[in-house]
DNA sequence: TAGTGGTCTAGACCACTCA
DNA sequence: GAGTGGTCTAGACCACTAT
């Protein structure tokens, strides 16, 4: 090629240049990709790669036969991992520690049995452990796991948090996972070492693999927690 | 073709399937795309496409030169959107309602000034607004906006949200976003109805186009708001 | 320096869906 | 039925980076 390619990415930025400026106002369609591939100069694959970023964004809807078209209200998309926890820890520049604090076989409460669209109230593992962050408490983990699993009766969890045995050992298809602010009762409070009553950052979320439940868990950070992420 | 084509979808599939079944054990390197694709029968384009999924999901790591791993700790990666409230509210099923509560220009304060990135103390247009879902109290908006946005003079933000105004009516380039749990103070508890101390779900966001501040806004909501999401 | 992923092109066929 | 996006292919060049 004597000329430079156009890069993907250039296309994406004036896109969204259109769509900013109101070139594009919202709600109204766009050019089809073959006329903007002919406009822009690029080959058609290149234009598509630039609107299936700016689609996955929530900037544009895209449909076959109708087109593509600016949103009309644009949604924010923004991505955030979910880390182990020990790793979440050593980003922030601490020593993670781990402590299970109990173990045993039991039949799961009515929410966790929703959660994980169980039938049958069939006991399951109830694990709650204590992360530490360089000494101090920095999240709990309550956490109930099919008994089913493979290889769950050699996993140690004394040593290795359930988390991560979880990441490393089992497939997964799907799942929930909810945000809230709740109340540090008095069990928690002891174990974060804050005193009761205090506002804290919970997390809960459920996965499966198929048909089958894996686990359901509820974390519960100590004071002073934010889930940080850039848009 | 007389066979018809892998598509990418199979690919990733079969990849996957070679990551959970530790075919390709965690940490380790895997073929390159040249050889997977003629393993495979398909073009690199298409192995391409796969892997960047794989990757964009955090199930394996690319780097040029250094090739392929699966990731030794997969982080899964979740996406939420970040909708109008007055969106979020309807799509409760509730009936949306706004109301102004004050509108001043004032000087930021030091940890808006900071989350702004603004050296100077120079005033803001100050707006504080509650959201209501059929009537009740959802949430609290009290929010920053640089007063220099176009158009913003004529914004009668006593009718419209200023976060409807700002998402139709600004350019955007990047932004941070924070979620935490705080407790219900005085003031907020008195606008929320709620007990003062409680805990309640907040987020606070700063966005800026470019070298240009536009808001930093904080999201109290109203106890029990669960932030969900699908993984 | 050389190997690997990142991307572009040009052409083609297909699947979905609106009219 | 026909227009649009979704995808595949085969080949090519480039950018990054480990060695």
């Amino acid at each position: 090629m004597a000329q430079p390619a156009i890069t993907w990415q250039a296309v994406e930025a004036e896109a969204l240049r259109r769509i900013r400026s109101r070139e594009w106002p919202a709600g109204s369609p766009i050019p089809n990709e073959a006329d903007l591939a002919r406009e822009l100069g690029c080959a058609r694959a290149t234009v598509n790669r630039a609107l299936r970023e700016l689609a996955a964004a929530g900037l544009i809807e895209r449909r076959r036969k109708a087109g593509s078209r600016v949103a009309a209200t644009p949604v924010r998309k923004a991505t955030f991992e979910i880390p182990i926890i020990r790793q979440d820890i050593a980003a922030r520049g601490l020593e993670p520690g781990y402590e299970l604090i109990s173990r045993t076989l039991a039949p799961p409460p009515p929410e966790v049995r929703l959660a994980l669209r169980l039938h049958e109230p069939a006991p399951m593992l109830h694990l709650v452990a204590l992360h530490r962050a360089s000494g101090q408490p920095f999240c709990i983990e309550d956490r109930w796991i099919n008994p089913d699993l493979d290889g769950i009766e050699v996993a140690d969890f004394a040593v290795q948090s359930a988390n991560e045995w979880l990441v490393r050992n089992t497939a997964f298809s799907g799942g929930d996972i909810a945000f809230f602010a709740l109340t540090a009762e008095a069990a928690a409070s002891r174990m974060l070492g804050c005193a009761p009553g205090v506002a804290v950052f919970g997390i809960e979320r459920t996965t499966w693999a198929g048909a089958q439940s894996i686990t359901a868990v509820r974390l519960t950070y100590a004071p002073g927690y934010r889930m940080v992420t850039a848009i």
